[in-house]
RNA sequence: GCGUCGGUGGCAGAGUGGUCAAUUGCACUAGACUGUAAAUCUAGCGCCCAUCGGGCUACGUAGGUUCGAAUCCUACCCGGCGCA
């Protein structure tokens, strides 16, 4: 069970400042939730995370099903002291890995499609590692080739045994080029599946549904109504959003205004930096991306002064820029003690500290721009 | 000194008469990454012009054999090892 309360409304937009409660503590929104797919954020232990100012994360429910199994979290005592982490937690319903095992994989995609492309995926299509009915999905495991069967009513049993706060419904998210037909076929299927999760549900856990419907307004808007009229717990937008990332907005804009206002709003898989304020503006509440955590690990720190590639050499030579801390309007420990030219020799060196302190920092800096943004909201100043 | 093995691009290390500007790895440079098959992937990496492509200089040094040599021969230089 959760709640969710809205402390105050945007005049200025759409935006919102809410608290969901849960049995594990509040939630502020709008917040990010960063994520922990295989029941860990990659790079740092629970208790680093807890001082990113992180305040919930969401794991997948695909990757600890296949790996070590919902059986073995139970045996724990569930996801959250098998992973140490006391605060609040999603699970996500492994619909993403429809997307990108699937057709994300055969095509070599993202959910956002950046270059023109015709319309390639059409109705019956079918990706090649896995087979999608309307039942379902059969996956060929990655790991060891394993076929395995996931539904509605596999996803949502999964997640009963992981025993996260919130719960999200099975759905699949579609590729960003499929044509019309194939969207249309693919949200009764997803609608379908939501109802079912509904159905099978036995535990208190809080249960979002999952908005699709693709690049097309009135797909949006129906799926929107859709899920509105079930007795979801909350939602989430899933999904592709056209060829051009602003047509996200304007989708947003659809959606959060069927969807009622009661109820929180999560945002699936979207977080880049400049996204963040227009989607907090549309009245989103929650947002997870692996953005913050993946880049670390690649190398590059989001910082006051924009995106910095820390592999360069120039940090390292450069005597202003080598010694200067990542971001120097930053308050993490990592900026507070470590300059730019240690980190990069760190990431040069393949030393694993290099990745840890940006993961930590990246963190850090996310949740402490959603802080700011919260006070802006309740300063009436977004 | 004699014998022997070897000297290849920033490094390591393939190639051992044409298909070699030279496999591969590392390093380096650039790009990508948005519900994580991701501490990953892609591309470039002798010099010069260039769209496909073309030209030049290169495999210790100097000669030679050959239509053609990183590859064979000779001498020299350098290194490892063995024997004096």
């Amino acid at each position: 069970m959760i709640e969710f309360k809205i402390l105050k409304k945007s005049k200025k937009s759409n935006a919102r400042l809410g608290i969901i409660k849960t049995s594990h503590g509040l939630v502020e929104t709008p917040t990010l939730v960063p994520v922990a797919t295989q029941a860990t954020v990659k790079m740092l232990p629970a208790e680093l995370v807890n001082e990113t100012k992180t305040q919930i994360l969401i794991v997948n429910t695909f990757h600890l099903h296949l790996k070590p199994g919902e059986k073995i979290v139970k045996f724990h005592g569930g996801l959250h002291r098998f992973m140490n982490w006391k605060k609040p937690l999603m699970t996500d319903s492994g619909g993403f890995q429809v997307f990108s095992l699937g057709f994300g994989m055969d095509f070599g995609i993202n959910k956002i499609v950046k270059s023109k492309t015709k319309e390639l995926i059409k109705r019956g299509q079918q990706p090649k590692l896995l087979k999608i009915t309307n039942d379902g999905v059969f996956f060929t495991s990655y790991l060891d080739g394993q076929k395995l069967f996931l539904g509605p009513k596999e996803s949502i049993k999964i997640q009963e045994a992981l025993d996260a706060d919130i719960i999200f419904a099975f759905d699949e998210c579609p590729p960003p080029f499929a044509n019309r037909a194939y969207l249309k076929n693919s949200l009764k299927r997803t609608h379908n599946w939501a109802k079912i999760c509904l159905d099978v549900k036995k535990s208190k856990q809080a249960l979002f549904g999952i908005v699709q419907g693709g690049r097309y307004k009135d797909l949006r808007i129906e799926s929107a109504k859709f899920m509105s009229s079930l007795p979801f717990d909350g939602f989430g937008i899933g999904g592709e959003f056209g060829n051009k990332k602003s047509n996200m907005i304007p989708m947003l804009k659809w959606v959060n205004k069927e969807l009622p206002e009661n109820k929180p709003r999560h945002l699936l898989g979207i977080g880049h930096r400049e996204d963040i304020l227009p989607v907090v503006k549309s009245g989103i509440d929650t947002f997870d991306c692996t953005l913050p955590t993946h880049y670390a690990r690649h190398g590059v720190a989001f910082t006051s002064r924009g995106r910095l590639d820390m592999a360069k050499s120039m940090f390292l030579s450069s005597r202003i820029e080598g010694k200067k801390p990542l971001d120097k309007n930053c308050n993490c420990f990592v900026c507070n003690n470590y300059s730019c030219g240690y980190i990069t020799h760190l990431l040069r060196a393949r030393e694993a500290t290099g990745p840890e302190l940006l993961t930590f920092h990246n963190l850090y800096f996310f949740n402490a721009l959603l802080e700011k943004i919260r006070g802006m909201i309740k300063l009436g100043k977004l």
